[in-house]
DNA sequence: TTGTACGCGTTATCAG
DNA sequence: CTGATAACGCGTACAA
């Protein structure tokens, strides 16, 4: 392996000089510059990444741990947080935490080992692991998801407002039996419940809240288990016109699900996502969805964790996305 | 920050001992183990991980260099190469190549990748990396794309086998004016030009090959690529009746374009797909399309990748995933 | 402007 | 079975 030593003998200077040219430091004269630069390029020098790292403290990288990576929306945003993060210099390390529990806990562990200067933290499931979180030794701000009062920063969907917005513009359609179809329900507040409640004050308002509510549950977040809800809610022959989803990802399973049962879309049901994943625009029909927007928070995000980095004391805070409803073929 | 020093200090014994506590090494008492754990609890410390890759010169991690991770089919490989390496006790690191390179000093360039034990590059189109790559100075296996004439170990597509598998399979639908929607071509050999010449040798078989070819060009490998190839093919009056996209991805993008057109899937025209990814399934109508064993690629690589961090100088080796033709809605 | 000496936390070697 | 010592490659005082 090239070392900087090698580099300054073959330069003819000392290692300090080569460290001052590689990190672009003052104090280096023109010409010894360019031979130190000349050096580097002929002996194929690297920097050791571990060894300034076990110097300096601080690794330059960001874990982002996320459920699963091959969600639509998962990926999306690990691209928006890649950019933002590479934007201030940082480098971002994907953690899939999955969906159990305990597997967030291990990531977490594995996390430690990554040494990470921050940790941006995008889970479902999250239960007894607020303990551990506190002792991980570096930033950790929430996005997206449940919020553990106030105890992190966190970056929050507009769960409430957006929820409300979609199951509105659905009223607004004509629609009268208005369904929703929603994630596995966790005890205490989360992504889940929050939307849950936003739809039925949305349809309280405006009279239309069904008895018992048209709720069409999920075990998993995955478009399989959209679909197999689609035809759960065919099958037992409840009479719906208007349907929210909970994400666009369960979006496409359920518009997967009602082709299934010969039932289409709009004409028969209308339906609506929240995310405004990139595949949404392409879907046949096109899927009008909820569309947080994800650049501003995988910005806000990264902003806060580094920002934390050097002020690891400043107080947390709670910051929710604005959105813009897209009005696609499948609210038409 | 705990040091093994401090922990030493705290069990009354030496760092070396604490060391191997904590690597499960023998040569420990069992009591003196005792008091080590005990120490390391109380102390709350964590081992170093730059410290010791400085050390032994490893990392356990595996880069997968990838051109976008929000397009399905990476992420999707993502997932199924992060489960490989656990498997064999590494950890996955994703770099995104997509993004334009920037400016920075030689020794730093790159200098993120010398973190990995090994590197496996998907369909990457950084011109001149090969030169680079040769002297990275860890194994790289190149996966599913581009290849480099034998000098790295190469898992890859069935290319030709699969596409020829796609457009036999619609002229035995009735299809006879078969097209394809098919990459940016980039000189020398790759997967798009490989693609497209067994598409052709497919019909020149069956005494379907037009002239002048249907070739639909696309600018990028992205829905929205595909989505203007259809609308292209269609405003310039081509009358095809089955259509091989390259990627699933880019049938996404078809599939919509057709749609806006008026025209229909499989009725007016057929079209299949390659990759499989798992949103194909759940389109509706749902993908036909070459389902090469991701799983079996990913496990592949990763397998080659740490099997050459043992035996560097193994000599390399081609390997060609296994398919099967999945005939859905879209080719009916 | 350049060079020297030392420390970062871990592990390998070798002596006890 | 345990402990002392010397690296690993880089960055930072501080000296020249």
């Amino acid at each position: 392996m090239v070392t900087m030593e090698d580099v300054a003998r073959l330069a003819g200077v000392s290692k300090m000089t080569v460290s001052n040219v590689v990190n672009n430091r003052g104090g280096v004269g023109d010409l010894v510059r360019q031979r130190v630069l000349e050096a580097i390029r002929e002996s194929g020098y690297r920097v050791n990444v571990s060894a300034r790292t076990l110097k300096s403290g601080r690794t330059g990288v960001i874990g982002l741990a996320v459920p699963e990576i091959d969600l639509p929306y998962f990926s999306h945003l690990a691209d928006l947080v890649i950019d933002a993060a590479a934007r201030r210099g940082y480098h971002v390390a994907i953690e899939r935490t999955g969906a159990a529990e305990t597997g967030e806990a291990d990531a977490l562990a594995h996390s430690r080992l990554l040494q990470f200067d921050g940790l941006i933290l995008s889970a479902v499931a999250l239960d007894g692991l607020d303990e551990r979180l506190t002792e991980a030794g570096y930033p950790i701000v929430m996005l997206g998801e449940r919020d553990f009062g106030g105890r992190f920063d966190h970056v929050s969907m507009p769960n409430e407002a957006g929820i409300k917005a979609a199951t509105g513009h659905l009223a607004d359609q004509g629609c009268r039996r208005i369904g929703i179809v929603s994630g596995p329900a966790r005890e205490g507040v989360n992504v889940v419940t929050r939307r849950y409640h936003a739809y039925l004050d949305a349809l309280t308002e405006r009279g239309l809240a069904a008895d018992p509510p048209l709720l069409f549950p999920l075990d998993r977040m995955t478009m399989e288990a959209g679909r197999a809800a689609a035809h759960r809610m065919v099958d037992s022959g409840h009479e719906v016109d208007g349907l929210v989803a909970v994400t666009d990802t369960i979006a496409i399973g359920v518009l997967r699900g009602l082709a299934d049962r010969g039932l289409r879309v709009p004409d028969d049901v209308r339906l609506i996502g929240f995310d405004d994943v990139p595949e949404a625009r392409f879907l046949v029909p096109s899927l009008s969805t909820v569309a947080p927007d994800h650049r501003w928070m995988a910005e806000k995000a990264v902003e806060l964790v580094v920002q934390r980095v050097h002020a690891p004391s400043r107080p947390t805070g709670e910051y929710v996305a604005p959105f813009e409803l897209v009005i696609r073929e499948s609210t038409r």
